[in-house]
DNA sequence: AATGAATGAGAATTCATTCAT
DNA sequence: TATGAATGAATTCTCATTCAT
């Protein structure tokens, strides 16, 4: 349980984590790397039955490996979670880190980013679901280990408004990080329901091009108001 | 299963749960009812450390109760969850119910909205934090047993926003319901970072108001211009 | 959970406990002596789901009396069990003695202490319930406690063969002791497939002589064939 | 919830199981199946400290496993003890009908079937044990779902029974099912005495060639006196 | 004497984790 | 590496018993 949040055996760990349309397409995907194999099972166990619901052999079945194998990879269940999360969101930061460094304005910027959470980007629904997901389980978790990691994302969105504060085109009367917060509950708020029952991809979308509406409506400098 | 379903004694039930500022400032915290003791006690050490990182027994502890006298007033554990989140969301509602019919704007309404779930109205944060927790986890449990409870706090917001879009207030090519989920998750977004330390009340009022400004903001008509 | 099996306070004591038509039918029966009450209601209910899943509410409820009442009567719930058949099987034996003196053959003898195993006499079904529940239930109450009054009752109706053997009417390459246990088992062997559904009287008559043909068979002696 | 009813592992679960002079003697006592290892455990403990008086952790201790290894081949403690009865029963019934197909005459039958039910064949004492343990605790375990084989093991008694009836040699006065009882009946009643001290093996063989005696003799048709 | 809410020791069961194969 | 049977610590819940009223 120390603040690393890897396990030690760890054997085929890849060395690119960042861009998310990397390997994992092709030889991750393909091959047996388990790691990625059980990642990608847990995400989709968790969040069918959240993190203290899912037993780790579930998670193993899923994954198509004995329930020991599991151990060889990740130190504990909670390291797996924790892995997951940090895996994910490294992701999340690397593909937001390249996509925004390539538009122009913070507005593009962040519908670029309401975008990307809400999943309807490149069939990486699993990302949105990652996030949504681990931060709806362990509190515990969550605050220790894990907030680094998701004060870093929050931090991203928030240097994004600053961006916008400081050229006018938002609101300078809001902390970009209470907007960055707000942003973030708003789409999570929005995955929250498809807990309840997951929404076609049309669907999806409206919500994303309406959410974006709502948003830069209110983080929208008045005195831009021209629109 | 829903919230009649208690075990035998439930003694001097309080027949006025609804409003919150009644009687529960008084009597009730500091002599007897037990059922509404373990509540309180069961907000305060969930919201702390997770639902299921909490034993029964720590929240016997901190209801100054003996373990089984949990299961005198609930039948389980998860029972004591859900009766939690129905009697606060009913307060929540019913407390919405009231107050909102006083006031006469939909944005007015909309503001004591936020104010009530970031929960700086009469100390009653509980509200608002339990609120979190509870649709923060359990995936299960919200799904199967409390989802019409929640869907009808997401509704009362829903109807405000319905009535600024009659009123032509607020803007029209939004669906109610996902402002109304934006909102809550905003909201609930604000609540969760205090998992990663807890607020003075100071800086709760502040982000209270800027929210309101930025949800008003992006819900309000473009037309109303005006402001 | 010292030998004797009765509880202190004891309230309403009869002094008279041997004679099964007593005060039972009379002033016990009518008005409220509670031990007798909770006697028979224990009988009842431990005959319908027995001992161990039977809570000692369930009898206080059949009682009709608190939960805390049972213990001014009797110590405990083992020391209820106890108490139960100790004063029935004291009142079987209490019968066998009177009636079987006034009986002259050793065959009559042990028709009459058929019948009233298998209780078919004077409505008092209650006895011969509470033998077989009881017998039926902790192996270690019977071994540690009950065992001498159940052996004193297995005694009597070993005396009743070893007067028979001594009057040539029964065989005597069997041990009474032995012809005891099994006419026992034989009358509780019935008596246990009322567990599963219970006979009209009719048939408790027809099983009642045909168990009596049966045993006199078995224990007639063969010199004394001609019958 | 009949047999068939275990958790996941069950491993080398034996084919075999019918005979009681099989492997168990062999491979199954001194090595592995735990499944086997457990029933021979419980059996003991549950016949030396009866069934509610027993916790699985002593028939953990018992078996040489750990507490959770019974639920690995148990569903729950109820479920062992039908299992229990339901594999030994089963026993009884395949070694009756072998055995008593290959002997002649009704009364030989009764015979055997009397050594079997008293245990005195081949160390199988725990066959007798069990049954009367089983029968005698948990009323409602033995109504809800163990009668249908107590029924059956009953039936095949009772079918003697009408087979000596229909040759002649047995009384025809008397309901096989009834005698069918009274014999178990008879049989348990001499087990139930071990439970007050155990018998040493002389006195096992002499009860049964005693109580052979008797139940023949009370069987045993009048007509057919010449014995 | 009677009540029944409260108590808390005790037990069954679960499940993360280990380790012999 | 991989497996999955075995482990046993940990947790929920039950219920006999107590005791203030």
């Amino acid at each position: 349980m120390s603040e690393g949040s890897f396990s030690k055996p760890r054997p085929g760990k890849k060395a690119s984590v960042h861009p998310l349309e990397d390997a994992d397409g092709s030889a991750a995907k393909r091959t047996g790397d388990k790691r990625e194999r059980i990642l990608r099972a847990a995400v989709e166990v968790f969040a069918r039955q959240g993190f203290y619901n899912t037993r780790v052999s579930e998670v193993a079945k899923a994954a198509g490996v004995a329930d020991g194998t599991i151990y060889l990879y990740f130190e504990s269940k909670d390291q797996l979670l924790l892995s997951l999360f940090e895996d994910r969101i490294g992701k999340l930061l690397a593909y937001l880190a390249k996509e925004i460094a390539l538009l122009d304005s913070p507005e593009e910027k962040l519908k670029r980013i309401i975008e990307l959470q809400l999943g309807i980007l490149d069939g990486e629904r699993d990302l949105a679901e990652v996030v949504t997901i681990i931060v709806r389980q362990s509190n515990t978790l969550l605050r220790e280990y894990a907030a680094p990691t998701f004060i870093a994302y929050l931090d991203a969105i928030a240097a994004v408004v600053s961006e916008g504060q400081r050229e006018g085109v938002f609101r300078s009367d809001v902390s970009p990080h209470l907007v960055a917060r707000a942003i973030f509950g708003a789409l999570d708020g929005i995955a929250l329901t498809w807990a309840l029952g997951k929404p076609e991809v049309g669907a999806l979308k409206r919500s994303a091009s309406q959410l974006s509406a709502l948003i830069l409506g209110g983080i929208r400098s008045p005195l831009s108001a021209a629109r």
